[in-house]
DNA sequence: TTTAAATGTTACCTAAATGTTATTTGTTAT
DNA sequence: ATAACAAATAACATTTAGGTAACATTTAAA
């Protein structure tokens, strides 16, 4: 899972933090949903189901710790991680928030750099659990997720971040067609765009390192992967 | 390791509680350093790396949740026991206190004949661990995180602190690559912000200090260590 | 068979990432 | 206070991944 499917919802009944956190957090490439208010939180959760929910206690309708407990009865976000959003003085707060099933929770005010790096900390646990088969075997080939690199007949090859990233993506369903799109999309990301021969050349030089029959041309389609 | 190197920081805001529960552990021979809030305990727990820690939840300052989090991102402090203190109803907190990295709580109020046999099984623990924890033998180097020194190829060498804390963090699953955010988060602390050439600099003086080819970069991502 | 579109190939360029060193700033012990 | 060291930063150097352009080759449909 990339950056770009990471969906965090922000709740707070200020527009100016929701804001000027949502703006820092859409620069690292999540998307921000965002509500003003408890009821629309939970609305929006049960819609969305973002990965991350960042709720303010204090709220009008509905407060975050009411919202809080409504969401984890929410059996589809039960996998979700939830942070408070809390001024430095309420530390009540923080207690009945944990009680309420919180994660972890984020004291105003706010350095944006500081927010990005705990998200991303927190967000790490996930990802790092989603990852879990973190060594993948395919006949000669294992692909080594946490140490970057590739093992071939027993010979260590090391990979550019790119090539790396495109043999995993195509390894990941051997025999699977991916179309170009597709590989776009996933190794280099929609926003970003790259010339029509880049995946080309990528291709080509996986094709050195790995053997040229690995990867099979599916003309006006794409590319697949195949032991 | 007898019972006189074993260190215990007693963390909580009741001098009461301090004294009686202080009194107990030590005639029983043990050292006992004392904190009265959370962020006071973090500090104590840096400088004086006590064995077990023993964290009343609800504190002024910071609280014991957070203090947990906080030592637990320690590198130092790994394989410290942290348990908890917590009043009998509050039952949340063990559920929030466990997924801050403890190992165990204690209940409110405390009968001190339980607290100390509690005390002696999860000392117990340690000590079997101890001898494969503490000192990691990685081919021709030996880290000691006790005494905070390194021995490569029969010559000792002392490391500064945040040199340590990353060749700890890095040795701690030679191969794996950590990324850069991965190491900000787990050697600086996700409070703080530091510049982009700071981790580099480190790097470079682990490399000229262990050997160059020990750390190896993988650009874009981060730097993994190789026996 | 033609031929236009898709893909392959190569060499080259550059921005971004990392390396390096000197200097400033912070900390600790005396 | 100050010496001694640690840690962070700034400024500059170096490296390389990754992208592109230009051209070659293949493929499949007409």
């Amino acid at each position: 899972m990339s950056k770009r499917d990471i969906k965090i919802l922000l709740v707070d009944d200020e527009p100016d933090i929701l804001e000027i956190v949502g703006y820092n957090l859409s620069l690292e490439g999540y998307q921000i949903i965002t509500a003003t208010n408890g009821v629309e939180a939970v609305k929006k959760a049960k819609k969305e189901k973002p990965q991350l929910i960042i709720l303010d206690v204090m709220m009008p309708e509905m407060d975050g710790i009411e919202a809080c407990e409504h969401i984890r009865n929410i059996p589809d976000l039960k996998e979700t991680i939830i942070t408070f959003l809390t001024a430095r003085s309420e530390d009540y707060s923080q207690v009945a928030g944990f009680d309420a099933g919180a994660d972890d929770y984020i004291t105003k005010p706010i350095k944006p750099k500081v927010l990005v790096s705990k998200v991303k900390a927190l967000l790490r646990r996930l990802k790092e659990e989603e990852v879990s088969e973190s060594i993948v075997k395919i006949g000669q080939l294992i692909i080594d997720h946490e140490a970057y690199k590739v093992i071939l007949k027993g010979k260590e090859i090391v990979l550019p971040r790119k090539e790396f990233e495109l043999l995993s993506l195509l390894s990941s369903k051997p025999g699977k067609v991916f179309k170009r799109d597709e590989i776009l999309d996933k190794v280099w990301g929609n926003e970003v765009v790259v010339g029509g021969r880049t995946i080309d050349v990528h291709i080509r030089k996986l094709r050195e390192k790995i053997g040229d029959d690995s990867f099979k041309t599916v003309k006006g389609v794409g590319y697949k992967f195949v032991s």
